[in-house]
DNA sequence: GAGTGGTCTAGACCACTCA
DNA sequence: GAGTGGTCTAGACCACTCC
């Protein structure tokens, strides 16, 4: 016969709390106590009280001891991805393709997103990203030259911005919007819809110890759902 | 003099990584060696970079070793919110309204999404959440009884079953899925949209102990944006 | 087969917090 | 002061994976 694992204490302190032997609010056992329980060492008791913290089912304090959540406080983790990575993952073939590219100075609203005088130098770039041969993504736009001066260099045609930035000009915060529209005339076109179709959009703003870096809009046709799990 | 904590280890390795001295796709000394320059058991050593690689910054593999993560897969967190406090956040009314309730067997389609058997008793739950008397979201849930047969009781008229469900039924585990849609004629009319808007939908399935609770979309007009911060 | 991470134990001490 | 969770150690065995 096995050891108890911690993932079999965790699941049936989660069946309890499921089935309501223990309820919200209510205080749980301690450590010492469920570790006599289960015959198990208190480690292993703590690791799986402590996953179940961390997923919020549980609240913890020392001294008062463990109880279940009254008000589940739950957070969700989603990983930003590469789109190239994103497409590979699900087993598609990825293709790029560069539609423009321009330095020219910044126009005044997207100037106000990045936090930077408008006229400031700036990189505009539109790329199409295709999964197996179908528009997966339209991609749109604004580098901020005065952070990141390399990127003026960079052509994009071969490897786009978001893989050069990734590798080039990491990012210490960021900001995600989501949004459905209906897709604009060139984004209809780009992503091969009917005109007035609805579309997913995505926008980040990154910036690296406060200044700015990029501004980008990412369209995506409405066949995409954008999935995390928690 | 402290013993060496996991933080500081974490913190020690995190620092190499980001000056570059082990470089991406590299391997890094296994946990025995780290161990002895440390001064720390190995259980620390590993529960460190256990830590770093749930983060993405590295990739473990039994007999291979740790690895420096090739793309560092940026994790953003965000918070579950409650419609209800949402809403009151941004210092507008709140106001709720029950459209319809009802149980009956769950439909093929929906049993899927929830893993369980077509027919199985369900309740069916729409209703509509306001700020400031214009239309937020539009909610339409399904709601296993096998898993939480009390909502059989709850006629929810005052409350949402969203504020019911975390006050009474917690969950573990959550996938969500955000995408742009048309919206159907009755969202369209509950939302107050013209036909053929684009509305906002997020779903949401949530388990405990593997056992389905609930499928929700939540659809919002077009002016929503959903804003998340790393 | 062998190397590396994954987990468990038993015991210990620490740190926070409540009374 | 005392109770409960937080962390660390030293050692052990297991499980996965590469060779």
């Amino acid at each position: 016969m096995r050891r108890t694992s911690f993932k079999d204490i965790r699941a049936e302190i989660e069946r309890r709390i499921s089935m309501r032997l223990w309820r919200p609010g209510e205080i749980i056992p301690g450590e010492e106590a469920l570790a006599a329980e289960f015959g198990a060492a208190r480690a292993t008791v703590n690791r799986a009280l402590q996953e179940l913290a961390r997923a919020g089912l549980v609240e913890r304090k020392r001294k008062s001891g463990t109880r279940v959540a009254l008000h589940p406080v739950r957070e969700a983790r989603f990983v930003i991805p590469l789109v190239r990575a994103e497409i590979e993952a699900s087993g598609m073939a990825y293709a790029y393709r560069l539609i423009s590219r321009e330095e020219r100075p910044v126009p005044e609203a997207v100037a106000a997103r990045l936090g930077i005088a408008a006229g400031a130098a700036g990189l505009h770039v539109a790329c199409l990203h295709a999964a197996d041969g179908r528009p997966y993504q339209y991609e749109d736009r604004w580098i901020n030259l005065d952070t990141v001066p390399a990127a003026g260099g960079e052509r994009f045609d071969a490897v786009g911005p978001n893989e050069w930035l990734v590798a080039n000009a990491p990012f210490s915060q960021a900001r995600f919007g989501f949004a459905a529209a209906i897709a604009t005339p060139v984004e209809a076109r780009m992503l091969g819809l009917e005109p007035g179709a609805a579309v997913f959009v995505a926008e980040r703003v990154t910036w690296l110890s406060g200044r700015s870096i990029t501004l980008v809009r990412m369209v995506h046709p409405p066949s995409h759902t954008m999935v995390m799990d928690m």
